[in-house]
DNA sequence: TAATTATTGCGACTTAGTTGCAATAATAAG
DNA sequence: CTTATTATTGCAACTAAGTCGCAATAATTA
């Protein structure tokens, strides 16, 4: 199964390279000012991941945010970072970090998800 | 807002004590075979973690799982530990090792939720 | 230019979780 | 023990995220 070039897949990869961070499908869409079908938004997130160009994360509040892979499309391509997610503004962003996990004997790692919420710099500041 | 001690909430904390694990709605419903409404369940749940007696891990699934809190009833109560969750068996549990998170400056942190999905030891061996 | 088939839009569907409301039952007050 | 208060429960309806089948569209290849 080859892939297609197509303009929604440019425009949903621009979205994601503009907003340095880890995006939701809504947000996605919003931008996109509801030209794409959300369901299109979906299976396109799902093939980028699959492709190894975007990495998925869920937050603690169950939904899914993608974000570009910045330094890990030639490694190995784990992405043992954590994300932070505003609970005030709402953004998702990659923190640097990496994480190093010991698992129990036998086990295998398949995906790492880590995510802090909470209220970022600005917010601390801003919202009281 | 008092507490009241019911029968329901005596049942679903058993469930959660007996089970060395973080279980999911879906788990604690089946065990009390149907006896009690799903709604009453997750109310159920959310209370105890407002009480501080449970904890909410949200998996890469998106599901949300529950567990009993272990050693951070009198300490400080955050849970910085990471959960495994089998892709295979579908068990969480909770790993021991402590993480050490540091966020950018400014930022004030409020819930972690690491997950790490994959293959248990038993489902490496047992499954293929 | 025509044929192949990946991609898209639409609508219907699933699953997790929440909420309003009336009925029930723990607990406190008398 | 009886009554009053109100936390809790069950039910049904609802929301939101995400998926899926199918027919129509449009990249790519021949």
């Amino acid at each position: 199964m080859s892939v297609r070039q197509t303009k929604t897949k440019s425009l949903i990869l621009e979205s994601l390279q503009k907003s340095k961070q880890a995006i939701s499908h809504e947000t996605i869409q919003h931008e996109l000012e509801g030209h794409v079908d959300r369901a299109t938004i979906y299976r396109v997130l799902n093939r980028f991941c699959e492709e190894g160009i975007v990495h998925r994360v869920v937050g603690d509040d169950g939904k899914q945010y993608f974000a570009i892979c910045l330094n890990c499309a030639e490694q190995h391509h784990q992405h043992n970072h954590f994300h932070f997610r505003c609970i005030s503004c709402g953004k998702v962003e990659c923190l640097q970090q990496e994480i190093a996990l010991n698992l129990p004997k036998g086990y295998k790692a398949q995906n790492f998800n880590g995510v802090v919420s909470g209220y970022c710099d600005l917010c601390t500041r801003t919202d009281k």
